[in-house]
DNA sequence: AATGAATGAGTGTTCATTCAT
DNA sequence: TATGAATGAACACTCATTCAT
């Protein structure tokens, strides 16, 4: 209601998103205060009336920017949706997380900072953890009741995220224009109908 | 005489040798020429005198270490092998090669500077095309001769590479216990088993 | 109308109490108008609504908080006293003046100043001066009256001051405990006694 | 014996030098970095391929300039000299160790520091616990034997020195003429003359 | 009178790079 | 070849000061 804790928050969100931008381009090392700055036109000297540091910049954009809720929004009706609908489902819902622009950016600050700032890698390893847990439980619970036949239902959720990640990799990361090309419903159903009933004939 | 070109290549690759594990572990801005001197046993100065600069450094890593050769030393024969046999030789084989020490220290430099450096990732683009275009290659062989099933060739040999990758990915990268305790037979046989017959019960 | 100015009074003096305790505790240099700011409970913009600068608020501390005024404010009869009564009396009303947190305060502040600033010397010499002439004063008179015995009286006034800087320094400035442990009343009859007999058996 | 390590040592007490003068004249804090290089007429940089940081110089002066040495280079017989030409003897030594260009500047460093920096403060301490012990230690050996009366040793320790600080500091500190006439010798008479035999007529 | 967001000139520090030896 | 002292151009960060509100 006051309006001056409206202009601040502001402030911060937009240093936020000129960081993360900055970052995603040029590496979380690489980018200077200086060119946060001059991305969110403002001063270097101004960054830290909102920020303790660059570092705290890095963690504001997990804790402002993280796709984690995304995630978590997933009715829970949606378990008991049959293998075909469920699996297609959850494809091309993670695909369109995935390749969102946010996300991309996102995944260009994180990835390079993961691997070379141990205290990092648990973040990640626990967003990933997050998809494939959720996907674990559905096969586990299918392989209860025989819809699906019996496999380790770790290592099969973690086989079809991997696709996934293949894919996003491609091309979000490589740019490759050889997989630019198909659309996520193409992909998705590649990946299910894989997934499903393999590739050897019936 | 002799000598003298023979102890340069040495001191080189010493160099290469040192400097692909710093950026490894630190990245490649991160790590300080008093780093990668240090890790050699020689004195900064010398850098210089085999490299121009620290980024010649890293592109000296890109020609000396690229992986590629290991791809291209499979024989001709295995494209005559059944698909399981096939299948279950080449996750094998790729998990070897892309596990290995080396090859996970290259990655770990080089991801974040294909993510940050658009020119370079037509050289990782063009990596994991080796191999995927291998398989794609095995599979249309094989939708051919009727041995497999009709799929979109390029898109299944996507999702087979994809699958090991997301094991790179957890393993080498994020370095997540819970796939960890894995092996590589395992994880082949997964990924073999679920892309050849799928989770539906036949 | 009439209220304004006192309460100017009251902020200004509430600003210099707060730049002193910040002052003596972290130096002139490393104290921040910030932590100023912080101990007079306002921000640090309106410190520039009484002061020019950091340097002003310095000076305004000089001229509102000298100790000048204590060591006038002695009734004359004390010259009259005899030695042992007038320099217990003098050595106890130096040392609750000296010892004195408002002065110990002040020292802190402007020794340092002092140091660094040539400009500010004499302010410190006058001070001292002001004590040792009264000493002198005393000790030309009753050497003239045959009470002491002749000695340089400029000598001895400075160095009966020179015991109680001492004491001064080692327990404001080095908070040294070994010296921390004596009363005044304690110091005081050491020096009167030493200065008045000498340590020679008589 | 090799030619490097001597240059390497008198670069590093050039610095030391050049930091001594530019504290003991600006004080610590408002030194920069820049102001020791023009002196040592060096780069900035250069200070760091031999002190860790700036406190690192302080640290480095300490250890290089200290005068304690001085007082311990005492012969031990002096404790057996009869006390006037014993004090007499250690107020001459004292006095121009401490009236000494080199300690001045070393005091003008590290008083701020030690008044500010909680860290530095014992070793100002123990420095005059230096002095004053010793002092203390012949007290209490001539009061053993009768040369002299008994009184508190460490009381009486600590006004002599504190006779000689009082005169450092108006002379050194606060550079009052009044005091600055007056010859070491005069000073130290003064000060046993008042000791021994006090101002009392005999 | 009072706030605190905003500035900009510095500060200590780092490090790729050079070069005399 | 090899060293490591030396440089200089950044860099992250600090803070006195200003000013719109």
């Amino acid at each position: 209601m006051a309006r001056t804790p409206k202009v601040v928050e502001d402030r911060r969100e937009q240093i936020i998103d000129a960081a993360m931008h900055v970052f995603a381009q040029k590496g979380f090392s690489r980018a200077t205060n200086k060119d946060i700055a001059r991305e969110a036109g403002i001063t270097p000297g101004l960054i830290y009336h909102y920020f303790e540091s660059k570092e705290a910049l890095l963690k504001a954009i997990i804790e402002g920017r993280s796709p984690l809720r995304l995630i978590r929004t997933l009715p829970p009706q949606v378990m008991e949706l049959p293998p075909e609908t469920f699996l297609r489902f959850m494809a091309q819902q993670m695909l369109a997380i995935v390749e969102d622009e946010q996300f991309v950016q996102l995944l260009r600050v994180f990835l390079p900072e993961i691997l070379h700032n141990p205290a990092m890698s648990p973040l990640g390893a626990s967003v990933l953890q997050q998809g494939v847990g959720f996907l674990q439980s559905y096969f586990a619970s299918h392989v209860a009741n025989g819809t699906l036949r019996t496999v380790d239902t770790a290592l099969t959720a973690q086989i079809f995220a991997g696709s996934l990640i293949g894919f996003v990799l491609r091309r979000q990361i490589l740019r490759d224009p050889s997989v630019l090309q198909y659309t996520h419903e193409q992909i998705a159903n590649a990946i299910v109908d894989t997934t499903l009933k393999g590739v050897f004939p019936r």
